[in-house]
DNA sequence: GTCTATACTCGGATAGAC
DNA sequence: GTCTATCCGAGTATAGAC
């Protein structure tokens, strides 16, 4: 897994990242991504068999820098203090690293349903979602917990939360306290 | 908007919301489409000019049926009770007649956002998850009031908030218990 | 007014030369 | 490791049959 001599693979896999966070999968042409790459069409096939495969990697990427957020959330106790760091940690990362790759996730949505690896994903964005749930509690209560992974999450895709009254506002800060009332059941401390 | 002679047209828009939904808009092919109507393909060009206009009449659908809502949703009274009525309502409709519009919606995430119509649809869902929110309120509480009407409408998609542990309990009825408490501020009741 | 036959273009994919 | 040539399938356009 080292000693490779070009940088074509990963220069490939990144232009590909951002066109299909652009454009969408499917409207992403190979003619595309050769061309801002400076190479042909068919020389991608010499790197990758298939269009999806190049999508498989694309995906394995998110797959596993969310898997490693899942696996250092499960080693957190299970104490409030905990919970909100995890939240405070998902919202960071979203509104940094994460940003191309949840924009790639959203837009290609479909795409990513009838692929191979869709199932792993589907799976891992499950356990991120679920990361706050504690096996005992109430159907109610891990709904709620759930309900604020995704407040955190929502709150970094403005399109849909966005308050025109007061676009001024910082929409991370009120999704990150609205998350926090959630998994604490209520608790203004103002 | 009468006088029709044949239902070929509506049938086309009906089959291909089907496959749409399934496979996703772009992996559907126009022949399959014909196929499933038993006619030949570019027969579907004497109804529809473009793949795209087909679309289309299935987003029109579907921002049609939001829209109804929405206007039915904006002269109810500002009540707790009126909006709670509302977000059953809402649920009434996702679990019955907008599960395959919804669906479709879901799949084709990337091919709407590309499309004209596709502005249009965004506005009404805006409208449509902002329908709980009180102008004047706070950018918390209209944060709460959109998160209660996705609470609703994710208790509709199992696939994120099915819970493993115990997959009897009727995700509908959690999700609306969890959406009143948000817009009524933490009233357990029991 | 409704559909079929045919043909054109473009994008994904393969084979083989350099 | 990249390019040329080529194939195939899908969206699209048009002519014409009924």
């Amino acid at each position: 897994m080292a000693g490779r001599r070009t940088d074509t693979r990963e220069r490939i896999q990144q232009v590909a990242l951002e066109l299909f966070a652009e454009r969408g999968y499917d409207k992403t042409s190979l003619q595309e991504v050769a061309e801002r790459l400076q190479i042909t069409r068919p020389a991608l096939y010499y790197h990758f068999r298939t269009k999806e495969e190049i999508l498989t990697g694309v995906i394995e990427r998110l797959v596993e820098s969310i898997e490693e957020l899942v696996a250092w959330g499960r080693q957190q106790p299970a104490t409030t203090e905990a919970r909100l760091e995890i939240l405070r940690r998902i919202s960071g990362l979203l509104s940094d690293q994460w940003r191309p790759l949840f924009r790639f996730a959203q837009v290609n949505q479909g795409a990513l349903e009838h692929h191979p690896k869709g199932e792993r994903l589907r799976g891992c964005v499950i356990s991120l979602v679920s990361l706050l749930c504690v096996p005992g509690e109430s159907a109610e209560k891990q709904f709620e917990s759930r309900l604020a992974v995704l407040a955190v999450i929502l709150g970094n895709l403005p399109l849909l939360f966005g308050s025109e009254s007061d676009p001024e506002t910082d929409l991370n800060e009120v999704a990150l306290r609205v998350a926090t009332k959630l998994v604490t059941g209520e608790q203004p401390d103002e």
